[in-house]
RNA sequence: GGGCGAAUAGCGCAGUUGGUUCAGAGCAUCUGCCUUACAAGCAGAGGGUCGGGGGUUCGAAUCCCUCUUCGCCCA
């Protein structure tokens, strides 16, 4: 223990290794009170990024103070597979090495997928070590393993011989790249800069053209009407005609609907109920065709007649060149629209027709509202319960079939004579499937399964039931005794995605809320407040952050401005003052433990600051169990970063530091110990590494002890000694007016100055050699007489002087306290006025009207001293 | 276009039911210090009238109205 430099790198292994070797991070079901947390899944082949540090030092300091505080604390991690971001990934390797995903058989292709798993997969948790996160690894789950898939595949079928989930040809979002439908939640609208294009349609039989204003006019070919609001006076004159579609020359109707806004364009709508929603809708109401120009890939299919092959974006710039040749353009202009994106693959959504799987959720979304709005559960911060209420209240079906191999498959199986049967095995479906035909021919052969798979969050909404086996093996000792989990904490960006689907799934399958408390986090930015990204280069490596500040440096810089969801504007020079927090315990730790230890008398000064510290710390650790409660992170963070670094380190140890060479007596020398002990443990939470370092060596300890089950201080004795506190409150307002006149006169900490104290005001002597101590007096001198040349300060209502002889500088001195009795005079003058309101006096509580009496009689006390002080000056 | 939220010190934030000198702590800034644990440190200082306007009240950062600006979600 000689380092002056705190030297995280080789600590942080030592004791990570040591809490694994122990399994101190293991649960089993006990007779103690559960405190359950399962990881928000991160990609299986994702790695570690600003976001993830911020999520899990979280939670981990929720598990590590949930231990502490005598809990069963299970933190269960784990991966989802991704489908979507998994299988682009797997498909742009095997491209790579030639081969197209349409050479392989299913089979073979997920043989390649989960090389790539086992490949890439798990680095995130691996690097979550780093972070000191206190994970039950051996539970660790991920959402294809065997418990998870069949959960899946059983809830499939449940819920669609409930009734709940159901196939059909509606619109969804269609991605071309990697050719699947997408939920409505995966889509992300970005504002486009492009053109709106002024098409001209012939009126059938005459010679006039309708202008139709239009976005897309690479969909003309798929356009089976034009619309008109009948309300609109400009577009009568299109009443009950037909038009004929620029180029492509169809006639089409002209339909009249509300819908058309008639602000919008020339307030003539193309209809094309392929590829429009609103059009799809029309297209329904109307009975219209709805011709389908795409295919799959966003080529321009055989139906479209023209482009046959043509990617949409090229046609569109063809289509317009071809329409201005044929005069059919009657002017374009520059437009900003908002455009549907994958969130996974970046490209433009293509609203299609196609036939999907569904889950109906007016039923779920019934009993996932209440229990959020009657605060059954919490959220933190409770504002995002309007948008979950709001989402809620719009639901639309959940599209949970994708067009994917990597992923649950889905377990419908078709029938030769058409029709399927829905079955967790396949043996099953073709019981139900002779059943259903009366066939009792039928072999699994003429069974085919849906070649799509379902959505990932389809998975990962079972996700703190699934992990405890509670969809195979409802009622088992683990569901029951780790179910409902305690806290989520997670980002708002997927309160629909997961956040409200676990709630639906917890009420649906276990008839019980998820979790009690929904922490959402804000979201790590630079501190120019960008989002953090690739592209922008501006996301830092978390591990090197880690190798160069510390993972307890990194968490501390994580928490110090992370609140609730408040967005963070991540800065490194955070972690930074972590690390320098961290240096400084140490150095206190070393300080301490270097002293020699005599049995000797306790100085009554000791005794004081012993007792007064011992408040402290209770006070602290009062605020910060509530600050707990109410998941204010920072702020206990905070707290004790002010106890430990202000109160501990530079009031109370200076206070009891014993002069050089000399020893401690044993009593303050164990109290202090003790002290130090108390503050690791509430500090462990944030910064588990470095507490766990000094904290074994404060003591003896023997193998197998931890800071990791040491109870946090018990603050339900705790009587707060307000007098204790309010004293050394007052000393310190004394000492740094005794420093801020050194400060201001240039006058040596070396040179010893005396103290006057104005007055009646008793200082008792142990408090005396405080101040004497801290200010290096060389007396403490009741008096009522002030020395001429002397600098004052006034702490609560006592005038104290300093005699400076030499130092003083008269006009300067007087300035000053000319000023001070200028804003004594001001702010009496203001509770004067209060008082002087008869209907404050009348109105206001009796308690509040005693209070700014007693601050008119301190006013005027300290009014008068200063004005003794004045004159004194003034006549000499 | 619809909904939600925010605006307080240079910066990012706290401020519970209106009432202690209620305008706060952190970082940054400035000044002086290598004082025998720590310069990754010690000691001290300055800085905002609470986005603008109006109202309720004895009293408003806090409640109401309005305007402005910004953010998020949804369409």
């Amino acid at each position: 223990m000689v380092d002056a430099k705190y030297n995280p790198t080789d600590i942080e292994a030592k004791w990570y290794e040591y809490w694994l070797n122990h399994n101190f991070f293991h649960s089993e079901p006990d007779s103690r009170e559960p405190y359950t947390v399962v990881i928000p899944p991160p990609n299986v082949t994702g790695v570690l990024h600003m976001g993830h540090m911020l999520n899990n030092t979280i939670q981990d300091i929720l598990v590590r103070r949930a231990r502490q505080e005598g809990k069963n604390a299970c933190w269960v991690p784990g991966t989802d597979h991704a489908s979507i971001a998994t299988e682009a990934k797997v498909v742009n390797r095997l491209a790579q090495q030639g081969i197209h995903k349409t050479d392989l058989t299913r089979e073979q292709f997920l043989e390649h997928a989960w090389d790539w798993t086992r490949e890439h997969g798990g680095i995130i948790l691996k690097q979550l070590r780093k972070l000191g996160a206190s994970c039950d690894w051996d539970r660790t789950g991920f959402t294809m393993d065997e418990v998870r898939s069949e959960s899946v595949i059983k809830v499939f079928c449940d819920l669609y011989n409930k009734g709940l989930i159901y196939r059909g040809v509606r619109m969804v979002n269609w991605d071309p790249q990697a050719l699947t439908a997408l939920s409505d939640e995966e889509v992300i609208f970005k504002e486009h800069h492009g053109k709106l294009y002024y098409l001209k349609y012939k009126v059938e039989g005459e010679d006039n053209y309708a202008i139709v204003a239009t976005t897309r006019p690479e969909t003309i070919m798929g356009d089976t009407a034009m619309c008109i609001n009948p309300n609109n006076p400009k577009t009568e004159w299109l009443r009950g005609k037909k038009v004929i579609v620029p180029l492509v020359n169809r006639v089409i109707p002209v339909i009249e609907d509300e819908y058309v806004d008639m602000e919008f364009g020339t307030g003539c709508l193309k209809v094309t109920p392929a590829h429009d929603v609103n059009d799809y809708m029309l297209g329904e109401k109307y009975h219209l065709p709805s011709i389908d120009i795409f295919n799959d890939n966003g080529t321009l299919s055989e139906a479209a007649g023209m482009y046959v092959g043509m990617d949409r974006f090229d046609c569109r710039k063809q289509i317009e060149k071809d329409l201005e040749a044929a005069g059919l353009m009657e002017k374009t202009e520059d437009y900003t629209n908002n455009v549907g994106f994958s969130e996974r693959t970046n490209v433009p959504i293509e609203p299609k027709l196609s036939m999907q799987w569904f889950l109906r959720m007016e039923h779920l979304a019934k009993i996932a509202l209440d229990p959020v709005m009657n605060d059954e559960i919490r959220f933190y911060p409770a504002k995002y319960k309007n948008t979950y209420r709001h989402w809620l209240e719009n639901i639309k079906d959940w599209c949970i079939s994708r067009q994917l191999w990597w992923g649950h498959r889905i377990p419908a199986y078709y029938l030769p004579e058409g029709g399927f049967v829905v079955a967790e095995t396949v043996e099953e479906a073709l019981r139900l499937a002779k059943v259903k035909t009366g066939n009792e021919a039928l072999t699994i052969d003429d069974l085919k399964q849906d070649p799509d798979c379902l959505d990932t969050w389809f998975s990962s909404w079972l996700w703190p039931i699934s992990l405890f086996d509670g969809i195979r093996n409802p009622g088992n000792k683990e569901i029951n005794y780790y179910y409902p989990t305690a806290d989520l904490v997670t980002g708002p960006d997927i309160i629909f995605f997961w956040v409200a689907r676990m709630i639906m799934a917890g009420y649906e399958y276990e008839g019980k809320m998820p979790f009690s408390n929904v922490y959402f986090t804000g979201i790590v930015r630079d501190k120019l407040g960008r989002k953090m990204s690739k592209s922008l280069g501006n996301s830092p490596d978390p591990l090197e952050l880690i190798e160069r500040f510390g993972a307890d440096g990194v968490r501390m810089g994580m928490m110090l401005s992370a609140p609730a969801g408040n967005d963070i504007l991540f800065d490194e020079s955070l972690c930074e003052q972590g690390r320098n927090f961290n240096n400084k315990i140490w150095n206190c730790f070393r300080l301490v433990k270097g002293w020699q230890v005599a049995d000797i008398e306790q100085s009554a000064s000791s005794k004081i600051a012993t007792e007064w510290f011992g408040a402290r710390l209770q006070q602290t650790a009062t605020e910060m169990e509530d600050q707990f409660k109410k998941y204010r992170l920072s702020e206990a963070l905070m707290g004790i970063y002010h106890l430990f670094w202000d109160e501990f380190s530079s009031w109370y140890l200076e206070t009891i530091k014993p002069a050089f060479g000399q020893p401690i007596d044993s009593t303050t020398y164990k109290l202090t110990l003790n002290y130090f002990d108390q503050m690791l443990r509430l500090l462990h939470p944030f910064m588990p590494f470095i507490t766990e370092e000094l904290w074994q060596n404060l003591y003896e300890r023997k193998d197998g002890d931890t800071i990791m089950y040491s109870p946090i201080t018990d603050t339900t004795s705790y009587n707060q000694s307000e007098s204790l506190l309010g004293q050394m409150e007052e000393l310190k307002l004394i000492v740094a007016g005794v420093r801020n006149i050194r400060q201001q006169r240039n006058i040596a900490p070396k040179e010893a100055l005396t103290l006057h104290i104005m007055g009646s005001k008793t200082i008792r002597e142990a408090e005396q050699k405080i101040l004497i101590k801290l200010c290096n007096l060389s007396e403490v001198v009741n008096t009522d007489k002030k020395a001429a040349d002397a600098a004052s300060f006034i702490a609560g209502v006592t005038e104290y002087s300093v005699p400076l002889d030499r130092f003083v500088d008269k006009d300067e001195e007087l300035r000053k306290l000319k000023e001070e009795l200028a804003r004594q005079e001001g702010f009496l003058r203001g509770v004067m006025a209060k008082l002087g309101n008869q209907r404050f006096v009348e109105n206001a509580k009796p308690e509040i009207v005693q209070r700014e009496r007693q601050k008119q009689c301190d006013a005027e006390s300290r009014i008068a001293a200063l004005k003794e002080s004045i004159e004194g000056l003034t006549t000499k």
